[in-house]
DNA sequence: GCTCTTTTGATTGTATACAATGATACAATG
DNA sequence: CATTGTATCATTGTATACAATCAAAAGAGC
């Protein structure tokens, strides 16, 4: 590293710092799955000694986006059709209970702060900026997790949406449609607006399973 | 260390050990919430070096029952109340959607292992034996969680209930009737046996409810 | 006696050195 | 030619050494 990308990161243990740089490598796909992580080339590369590159490497064990084999070292963890399967009905299942938090506990700022959200998320759409799209998409739908107001549910969540946003990714590229999502993402919160917390559920249940179905063809 | 417990420990690399042993020591209470974790002292104890320690600190960061204080090291998790809420909310949830696969799928032999599970419950209870109550109750919930036969809920499941099991631990102690939980066990035994899904899930979610509140009066 | 500095010690964070192991290449043997 | 044994090498696993930092104690100034 040498440098700091981040000014935040100056403060961070060299650990986070490679855990979080080597999550975005393999978040956007420069690391790819299967690839192996060897320790001297990663401190090389990063500029750091091979302690705070193994123990980043113990946070991407326990975050999903590393596999260890034994005396084989680390490799990029690959997905197969089952375990995206797993992962995307937990997703479902905790993202339902959170929109219907949401639906309870929403509030005019917040609201608004839906609305906001998906304006970005319609803008970046336009632009056809996938990066862009990826981003401001989690961001809408952050929004609702946050306002369910449950710690533990959105670190769950987001863990597992670490674990497919590289197949998201992709997915994006291939899109025929992309706006029909920002229309998605109006009708639910046209439904969080009137309190219809079971349309709320229903809609995001459909929305989440749409693009689950795309990225479980495109796996096989 | 210096010998193995485990025969199968013997293969595991140190940090691994030291991740298990600690973990143990994390959930029966021989370390407490609050309590610090010294890495020099934790590697004299255990007969190996820092770098295992730290490493298997890192696993148990990740895990939720250390939280890493910048400068100042590791410490056992304590929780809020706050906390606690959330994560039986996730618990709950998860379980919930647990039970309600189950009943889709549920099989004679695994249906026969239910109602021996909570024999060996019943078996326990009488006895008093606090630990083994603790863990033959896991077990009967853990056959509900691998018949629905999602990895990845499972996976999740584990962690949230490792973050409350030393509370849970402690509310036994104090419990007047246990029996009373082998007639639940025994209830949502027979909604499965029933197939009766709608059933098995409200009993599941008082099942859970019930211990949660207990739980959460006592931290309080 | 109180407060602010300074020092010192303890502990974490980082780097490096050493050991153990598994993979690979090559040679010896049938 | 195939197969097995062996040597070598790359890489992980583990231990230790060094640096940076924080906290508490000691001391100086008022």
């Amino acid at each position: 590293m040498g440098f700091y990308e981040n000014e935040e990161d100056a403060f961070l243990p060299l650990r986070d710092v490679v855990f979080k740089q080597l999550r975005e490598e393999i978040l956007y796909g420069k690391l790819k799955p299967g690839e192996r992580l060897m320790e001297i080339a990663l401190s090389e590369r990063l500029g750091v000694s091979r302690t705070p590159v193994r123990e980043g490497i113990r946070l991407l064990e326990k975050e999903g986006l590393v596999v260890m084999l034994p005396r084989r070292g680390a490799h990029v963890a690959s997905i197969t059709a089952k375990q995206l399967e797993d992962v995307l009905e937990a997703r479902r299942t905790l993202e339902t209970f959170a929109v219907n938090a949401c639906c309870a506990k929403i509030n005019e700022a917040r609201f608004e702060a839906l609305k906001t959200a998906n304006s970005r998320f319609a803008e970046t759409v336009s632009k056809r900026d996938l990066r862009a799209m990826a981003d401001s998409d989690t961001e809408f739908h952050n929004i609702i997790i946050d306002t369910a107001g449950n710690e533990k549910v959105k670190e769950l969540l987001v863990s597992l949406k670490e674990q497919i946003f590289r197949y998201k990714y992709e997915f994006m590229k291939e899109m025929d449609d992309p706006t029909r999502l920002v229309r998605e993402h109006e009708e639910i919160i046209k439904a969080i607006g009137e309190s219809r917390s079971d349309k709320a559920v229903e809609l995001i249940r459909m929305h989440i399973d749409s693009q689950h179905i795309a990225i479980y063809r495109k796996l096989k």
